[in-house]
DNA sequence: TTTGATATTACTATTCCCGTAAATTTAATT
DNA sequence: AATTAAATTTACGGGAATAGTAATATCAAA
């Protein structure tokens, strides 16, 4: 793992990076608030800790632009300021979690790994949507529900994606025809009506909970009901 | 957001409910492992908060099993055991975060907060209309109100928009129906009497303060009375 | 060219919403 | 209090919206 520390003490960041390097991590350190911007925001870390009080930027201010630029990056607060007050104006700034100095190491490497765990977890490595137990496959356009694989056309597919990334919205017939039809006005086809009839016979029918649905006079709308 | 509290102590239990109930967050709470079990598996929660010592199947236990099934799912464990030691337990466990009673509230909202930030961060900011305590949804074209759900038809929908959107105004019965219904003559129709009729049912009837006030000779006017 | 698969249109039965009309209640005015 | 106007409420018929199916058109592959 690739772990950033900004700490301006020499001692607690040798002590950190000499605990740290042994368990197969790489470790890179900025001693101020620039120094931290520019690795932080050149390079993608699993993590970063950081000290508050550091120079020229301080901790908080380092914590929210990293966080506006790369969110998903893990930022472990390490501090000797330790009242509630910091705790909040830390987790504000957008801190995942917050370390009051002293602490053992021992702590320090299981909240690393607790925030290392997640991030990683949250990667998702497949290519797919999700809506309740209804999964479909990007690469291979496949859905699956239950233990069922089910096979779709192009244009079933279309539809589906388009219900799927637009869960818990209702879209009228119009806006789904222009959107997955690319139709730019009103032709008084009934298209829609006949898909999503296909659609539910084939992701809706054997199953109890339903996620396509009619709103009278707006339109449809997925969500698992 | 749903969240699951699973703590013996009832006056504990108490105190987070009221706490977290507050800030429009659904609650439910287990008194023991066996029912934390039961709950954290048939339902899927934003958090978990989970008390290390509890009865008939500890808390790092139950966290185990939760992990092992919904691994997404963030925990945050919260005990009066504050020995290094003990946190490495739970961290081992799986848990995400560890808090050591007594702490202040805050600190544990900022760390919920924290832990449920980065899957929230992935949904789509709501798109609604609030008077009072009514809210409206425009994406799924429901209308909230206490603990109510509200269902409305496509005129119902956008008689109650208007309203929303011009609270704290009087509009005359010839101004609704040439905004709402497209009129532009007074065709002697009573359909706003016969919709705010409707919506009063639905979004009046059961509460105590009134949302829509008639105002004889004039109009009507939504605002909280 | 033929065949099968997919996409689209056409049509019918059914459900549900909308708006009218009439009856009832409430408010304003003399 | 009586009268009149305004507002509320209920009931109902017409018609639009929808589901579902069948028929036709289009496209792709062999």
């Amino acid at each position: 793992m690739k772990i950033l520390i900004v700490e301006d003490e020499q001692k607690i960041a040798d002590f950190l990076i000499e605990g740290l390097s042994g368990q197969e991590h790489t470790v890179e350190h900025a001693a101020d608030g620039q120094q931290g911007a520019q690795l932080a925001l050149k390079n993608k870390y699993d993590i970063i800790l950081l000290d508050v009080i550091i120079p020229v930027m301080s901790g908080v201010e380092l914590c929210k632009l990293i966080k506006s630029n790369t969110p998903e990056t893990p930022i472990l607060m390490l501090t000797a300021l330790g009242t509630t007050e910091d705790k909040l104006i830390g987790f504000d700034a957008g801190a995942d979690d917050y370390l009051v100095k002293p602490f053992e190491f021992k702590e320090l490497l299981a909240r690393i790994k607790a925030l290392t765990r997640r991030a990683h977890h949250h990667e998702t490595p497949k290519n797919t949507l999700h809506v309740s137990d209804l999964i479909l496959d990007l690469d291979k356009k496949l859905a699956y529900r239950g233990d069922k694989i089910i096979e779709l056309t192009a244009k079933e597919f279309s539809l589906l994606e388009f219900f799927m990334r637009n869960k818990g919205k209702v879209y009228s017939r119009l806006d789904i025809v222009e959107k997955v039809w690319d139709l730019n006005f009103d032709t008084g086809t009934n298209i829609v009506e006949v898909y999503v009839n296909i659609l539910r016979k084939k992701i809706d029918k054997d199953f109890p909970t339903k996620l396509i649905h009619t709103r009278v006079g707006l339109g449809y709308i997925m969500e698992e009901r």
